[in-house]
DNA sequence: TTGAAAGCGTTACCAC
DNA sequence: GTGGTAACGCTTTCAA
């Protein structure tokens, strides 16, 4: 048997298919007792209308678009979690991609969805927004995730990398710290770049302090571990600084087996707070992204560029600088520390 | 200017409708000089078809949907990470969507994608199979995932997470431990109760072991530390065993404040071998489950019943017993641990 | 190798 | 309140 079409329906209930779409539609025109006969008829044929035919008609899909650059750890989970929690409050459906970092593959991906969604949530960090080209003449509304580049045209939900790497040197420069090490994100990557910036910024403010080294990761929890190797192999540093979570996890596991203590030999932190954070040993100090809630707000922004508000506004969040165990001298710190959202 | 259609194309490219969809649509026959004025038009039209109306016309949508349970966490993210391995090489879409754990809700959700994909992969871990019932006569060829039950008529990819919880069980005892307590998953979750089942017929093996004592979580970190608290206030056991990784992260805290070594004091396995277990500080004994790779084979699978493939097979995945330094006496035994996909 | 036209399943406008 | 009927944009026979 076929699956059912709202003929079927119509021919059930003993209505014109107008009237079959108009009681699913609660429209307010439609007798009590018609409008319980369809939805019997639509009850026991098991009828869903078929999504392609209504977006044609209709001009939309009820779908919202996400474009990540990657789908690895917890970082993009919690993402898509606060995405996923702004599509599921207003009815809508979410379409995932995501583009292995790779611009001109994002692009090739943006153009794909475009004709399956109302609008779309992107996040490209890299440098070479020429992605963006494949989204022209405002096709479907788009906002822009922490995409570094003046995106002027979209609305832009950043976080201030500079701002957040800044803080947490600073907070390792007041414990006394000095040879603070870095442990840098993907090249290219502007969100990478940004906290690198703000490592650096802090250390150019204390004369005693113009110690740098910096080794390269790429947000992996590998590069991270190997990174964390090469900077104890070239002589072990005060304090390391990992561009985010991830890193700092791998790191935290080399300087183990070193059989370095933490903060005790090396102070450590990370950078995103993503939720393990707060349960490794020694607690990460980290700075806070509202990553859940950033998503969720991107959202939001999709649905109000959708209801024609055309404000552009570029929402910048400034992350909170955690202090945790890894770089107190107080290993039994516990719950009591920063929240996040 | 409103989106180009494939008239517009024609119309630029001096060919008909029909021409446009057969050279977009990599038809043979059709001459080269044509094909490459009608890509060339669509080119500078930016042109994207409309995918409603060509789903309308072609019965198919190219994209299948994901249907979750939850959305914290590594292990999701790990499976959707799969799944979308799996997507992306078949050039299909992603619809993404999970039912906050209520059966009923996961039933509607099933109904509303079901217009909107070709096939589905569902996670449903509930004892009630009633939502099952959303997608009959066979409307969507549907792949499901650890769904407890006799679901008889669908393919079924599961973990054995009977013999996994038996394993860890087991390792503990011959690490010597009796006193063994468990972290239950949440109630009603087919997975969490054969984990539990397995936990008991191991200490059913050993009469000097009969120990037992059973913490409610629900899979949840915050969950496992509190369980982890109740279970030291109750009597520190020997080893405590985790229903899966996110609530042994919890515990782990809960006995790291307690100022109890592991697995010095208490040892702790989990269960799934999420990416950051091998990161934690011991590193976490676990039963490894191959999560992207289950991801990946039931999209697969997805791709086959589309294809026409009838087989109805149940893989059954058996968890690997991976041991690390959280039930080992050794506390640096580094990264030669076990393998995961 | 190409074009004309008949659907595909809805919605929305216009009569009644 | 309800029914008839053009769209909506594409694919796919069937002819030429």
């Amino acid at each position: 048997m076929r699956t059912a079409t709202i003929r079927d329906v119509a021919r059930a209930a003993n209505v014109s298919v107008a009237t079959v779409s108009r009681a699913i539609n609660k429209s307010e025109t439609v007798a009590t007792t018609t409008r319980d006969r369809v939805l019997s008829a639509v009850g026991s044929l098991d009828y869903v209308p078929h999504s392609g035919a209504r977006s044609l008609a209709t001009r939309r899909t009820d779908t919202v678009g996400v474009l990540l650059p990657d789908l690895h750890g917890e970082f993009f989970s919690e993402l898509i979690r606060g995405i996923d929690l702004g599509t599921r409050a207003h009815g809508l459906h979410l379409l995932l991609s995501h583009s292995h970092g790779d611009p001109a593959e994002a692009a090739a991906m943006l153009r794909a969805m475009r004709s399956r969604v109302d609008a779309m949530v992107v996040m490209s960090p890299y440098a070479d927004a020429e992605m963006l080209s494949a989204a022209p003449n405002g096709a479907v509304p788009l906002v822009l995730l922490s995409s570094g580049g003046e995106a002027g045209a979209y609305p832009t939900f950043s976080i201030d990398n500079h701002a957040g790497a800044f803080a947490i040197t600073c907070h390792l420069l007041q414990g006394g710290h000095r040879r603070i090490a870095f442990i840098a994100g993907p090249e290219n990557n502007i969100e990478a770049a940004e906290r690198l910036r703000g490592y650096r910024a802090a250390l150019a403010q204390r004369s005693d302090a113009m110690f740098e080294q910096v080794a390269q990761g790429d947000f992996g929890e590998a590069s991270g571990f190997d990174a964390g190797r090469r900077l104890i192999a070239a002589g072990v540093p005060d304090a390391i600084f990992a561009a985010n979570d991830m890193m700092a996890i791998g790191c935290l596991q080399a300087l183990r087996e070193a059989g370095l203590d933490v903060p005790g030999d090396v102070a450590l932190a990370g950078f995103d707070d993503i939720p393990v954070s707060r349960f490794l040993d020694p607690p990460l100090t980290t700075a806070a992204v509202p990553i859940a809630d950033i998503g969720r707000q991107a959202l939001e922004c999709c649905i109000a560029l959708l209801g024609g508000s055309a404000s552009v506004d570029h929402r910048n969040f400034t992350p909170a600088l955690v202090v945790r165990a890894s770089t107190s001298g107080t290993r039994e710190e516990g719950k009591k520390d920063g929240q996040r959202s």
